[in-house]
DNA sequence: CTGTTAGCGCATTCAA
DNA sequence: TTGAATGCGCTAACAG
């Protein structure tokens, strides 16, 4: 590690150009104009001295951090990290920075990485699911910047909201495996207090189930997610025993789902026609797979650029002095019926 | 979105405590001591105002931003993504923050994010891989900071080192390969002249095929990574055309190894009979599917762990004024011998 | 188009 | 154990 070593500031490069700290400033900022020839002063000496521009400092001055603080259940899953995308390449051309946190799924942890957080003073702040403890509501309202809710359609939305119903999902996966003509369907989820997606998930099936007629719920809950793959073999295991005439499963998750198709071919049960399989999250490993699982598939990458632009639009508004009204995107899902139902 | 209100500063609190700033700011920072009858009154002032300390300023003022910079190829990915988990875990518990991005496996795009990050002046970077452009460097040695590479074992190290080589690791498959009695070896990899890594990989399944006396390279490239999964499944139907003989295929990630294996199911040739399979990095779709994969497992865990160590350590040798030694840390990995070889 | 003044919110450094 | 003065690096607001 090289020596800590005084680095060049914009004092510096002004003394150095023969200008004022505030030219230099307008350079780099590209607020108000200069003359060319400045201009052109200002960067070659930047070069010659190898200046690099302190942009805490400079968020400290104007008050606008830069940081949009972006809260996901956990990095280590495609569909989370997808959306991360989206909000990332928005945030990117719009001069933002991302300030990841990760929840692990749980409204508690949710509230103490919000407190670290809110400390950089983001610009804005994208949060993953419509729970959160009054105490995480109550700082966000205090910071009083832009919210956006994903991955839900909250009943009391914080601010904005870019989502989908999670219920509605479900209930679009029992139409479906209703009409291909399965009638005896289980469903396998998460179980958690926090996991409020997974709980709407469960909520949706049992109430399509009953709009078909059909009574008899067979539902088995894991534990919190992330659920591993693993269980969704011991799941299906599980189901079968305890109702042998199930003749479609349908999952929380794809990972899930993906477990139980690999145990069924060790099982030696054929996929559909043993059992039908469903997941939801469209992930690699299940539209590969074979049989192809059918599943729910959300462009989690475009909710996450919707995301990102709802905040980058709130934050333009807000520098112009406008009362933003906050306001409800509908991220669409359809279902992809493949070779497992 | 609330209004842009006033928020209370360390100066509101000194004043409604009745004391002075620095005794505020000692009670959060926890230096230097304070009468307990101070800290508590510091302490419901803060709670009832609604005070939220702003790092960034606290930052300018101390000249340690208390960010770390990590670089990945790509979030989506859960290999890099458990790398951040560890990093993140050892950073939490030492009062850091990081601030993460992506470089899209692209040198290039690395230099891009590693400029705009810098600007935000990190207490540390850690970077994935050992192969960066020149003006990368010049930058991280210019900031005078520490710097830990990973996930790689580069010939000339910036800093500090927390990795494995990916030579060995190919080695050490096809040594694997070679026992289970495999003679007629492919390699089935990336293309990119960023891509080192995958790169090291293919060499060493090179130099491996000679060391055995196996002079016959079989080599198909995908494109850049991140290589869809699909392509796995293309690659291995084009080996078996090109080299029918072929009988075992590495491939440089578990991902393409995995849609090899599900194209195999789809063409009905028996793995590994007909042709054994293996991959790189133990992700859920290889250790989950049927027959499992045979693969290189790295603790990516672990590795984020001791590189966020390594910058904890140097940064705490550097503020008691200690010069920091560069150390390069060898990261274990092994075989999973399991059913596709 | 350019410069001056006056902070942003906090911690370092000294003194009490 | 506590406080006052000072400045971190930058930009908003105003003046010229």
């Amino acid at each position: 590690m090289p020596g800590r070593v005084k680095r060049p500031t914009i004092k510096d490069v002004a003394r150095e150009a023969g200008v004022s700290m505030m030219t230099v400033s307008r350079v780099l900022t590209k607020k108000g104009r200069a003359s060319q020839d400045t201009i052109d002063k200002v960067l070659r000496t930047i070069e010659e001295l190898g200046y690099v521009p302190d942009l805490n400092a400079g968020a400290l001055s104007s008050r606008n951090s830069g940081f949009i603080a972006v809260l996901v259940p956990s990095v280590d899953n495609s569909n989370f990290a997808q959306s991360v995308r989206g909000i990332t390449d928005v945030l990117n051309d719009n001069g933002l920075q991302i300030l990841l946190g990760s929840t692990d799924f749980s409204v508690e942890r949710e509230e103490t990485v919000l407190e670290t957080i809110l400390k950089r003073r983001p610009d804005g702040v994208i949060l993953t699911g419509g729970n959160h403890t009054a105490r995480s509501r109550r700082m966000l309202e205090n910071a009083g910047i832009a919210v956006v809710e994903t991955w839900d359609l909250p009943a009391d939305p914080i601010d904005h909201v870019v989502g989908f119903s999670n219920v509605a999902v479900s209930h679009a996966m029992v139409d479906h495996l209703h009409e291909r003509g399965y009638r005896r369907i289980g469903f396998i989820g998460s179980s958690s207090d926090s996991d409020t997606r997974g709980a709407d998930r469960e909520r949706g099936y049992s109430e399509a189930l009953k709009k078909h007629g059909l009574e008899h719920h067979r539902v088995i809950r894991l534990g919190a997610p992330p659920v591993p793959v693993e269980q969704g073999g011991e799941a299906i295991v599980e189901m079968l025993r305890r109702w042998p005439e199930t003749d479609a499963a349908m999952f929380v998750s794809d990972r899930t789902a993906f477990g139980a198709l690999m145990e069924c071919h060790r099982c030696s049960w054929p996929v559909p026609d043993r059992v039908a399989i469903a997941g939801f999250g469209n992930f690699d490993m299940a539209r590969n797979c074979h049989p192809r699982i059918t599943t729910t598939a959300i462009d989690c990458y475009e909710m996450g650029r919707f995301a990102a632009e709802r905040i980058v639009d709130a934050r333009a508004r807000a520098a112009a002095g406008e009362r933003v009204k906050p306001e409800i995107t509908m991220i669409p899902y359809r279902i992809l019926g493949r070779q497992t139902t």
